[in-house]
DNA sequence: AATTCGGGGAT
DNA sequence: ATCCCAGAATT
């Protein structure tokens, strides 16, 4: 290891203060940090939590602001239904953090009086909550000592102490490294001090190092090889996927959705659709045969990316003149256009309807 | 240890 | 385009 890197070690309460005193003044205004109603407190920042998980702040505060308005206590939200808590997280990703809040509200609210543990050992267990999310709600709800560690504070922290390579390489060392420089008091201010740090001045690419309160001791900046630290991961390369769905619309402006029912995207509606395959499904798509309808192949396929799929819909669209009440079950569901805001439905759906202008 | 979960911001 | 985001659960 480099000399410098002790350096930087045995300079850790320094540098601990200066993350504390940046965060102090620097403040950034988000809701989840209001402490003005210190009962739920608490459950706002469990909520956040689970909200900020792969996604960033900006994203998140309109759907925290809405969801805290519609459930503002964990009372409340223990008693909602899994189809209202989809519709608030609609357009969030990651869905399963939905059901997973849920799952966890009710168990705190059966198992531990409503009152959200303040142990690690418990915390760990819940649904959604693991080792990021119960040392964060530690620290932040309760300014308990905790090692928070998120995606930020391993790249300030591999900054920091000049670890080259990529964050997975060094996973261990930086554990070792986020142990020995975290505080048992005010860690309230130090874990958000750290994240805020990475956010916004120890940025991915091109840190604002002349803004930085530790940059006098940073290894990476000494050596001058701040940009290339941590070194990018290399990502897998998408799969590309195809598949078919239908369009039907009534007279009336209804159209049928479909509940999915696969791991992706599950219990969201959607237009009928085929599975999704490696490539374009030739044939065409009648999905209710015993309808003789007549559909209208689209020329394009519609392209929506996810971070890990290339999906590409052929969409095949008929118009019928009522609804067929053959389709009317726990699966298939008509919907007027202009109540589908009402339904959580997949942004693959809406961004076709948009295109064919019928939203 | 790798992959699967979404969607969008930043560049 | 690419990388990343206050990661967790599953394979």
């Amino acid at each position: 290891m480099h000399r410098s890197y002790h350096e930087a070690i045995n300079s850790k309460v320094v540098f601990q203060n200066n993350v504390i005193s940046w965060f102090k003044n620097n403040k950034r205004i988000l809701p989840w940090r209001d402490k003005r109603d210190k009962s739920n407190y608490p459950y706002r920042v469990m909520v956040s939590e689970f909200m900020l998980q792969q996604t960033v702040v900006k994203t998140v505060i309109p759907f925290f602001n809405k969801f805290i308005k519609k459930w503002h206590d964990l009372k409340s939200l223990s008693q909602a239904s899994e189809e209202e808590l989809l519709l608030h997280w609609q357009g969030l990703g990651y869905y399963s953090r939905a059901r997973n809040l849920l799952k966890t509200a009710v168990i705190i609210n059966e198992n531990f009086d409503g009152i959200i543990p303040t142990n690690q050992e418990d915390l760990i267990k819940l649904p959604g909550i693991g080792s990021y999310a119960s040392a964060a709600i530690l620290a932040i709800a309760f300014n308990k000592p905790a090692v928070v560690i998120d995606g930020n504070i391993k790249r300030v922290i591999s900054r920091y102490l000049g670890f080259q390579g990529t964050l997975e390489d060094n996973k261990n060392i930086i554990e070792e490294a986020a142990n020995t420089l975290s505080v048992k008091k005010n860690n309230e201010y130090y874990s958000q001090g750290m994240m805020e740090l990475g956010a916004l001045i120890c940025k991915p690419k091109s840190p604002l190092c002349s803004q930085c309160p530790v940059v006098k001791e940073c290894v990476s900046y000494k050596l001058k090889i701040q940009d290339q630290v941590p070194e990018a991961k290399k990502r897998n390369k998408k799969k590309k996927l195809y598949c078919s769905s239908t369009l039907i619309l009534d007279n009336n402006k209804n159209i049928l959705l479909k509940k999915r029912e696969t791991k992706i995207l599950q219990d969201q509606w959607d237009l009928p659709s085929t599975e999704w395959k490696g490539e374009e499904i030739r044939e065409v798509f009648k999905p209710f045969p015993q309808l003789d309808l007549e559909y209208e192949k689209s020329k394009e396929l519609y392209n929506h990316i996810f971070s890990h799929i290339d999906l590409k819909t052929r969409v095949y669209f008929s118009k019928i003149k009522s609804k067929e009440r053959k389709l009317n079950n726990d699966l298939y569901k008509w919907v007027s256009l202009k109540k589908i805001n009402t339904y959580p439905t997949t942004l693959i759906c809406r961004n076709i309807l948009k295109n064919y202008n019928l939203i």
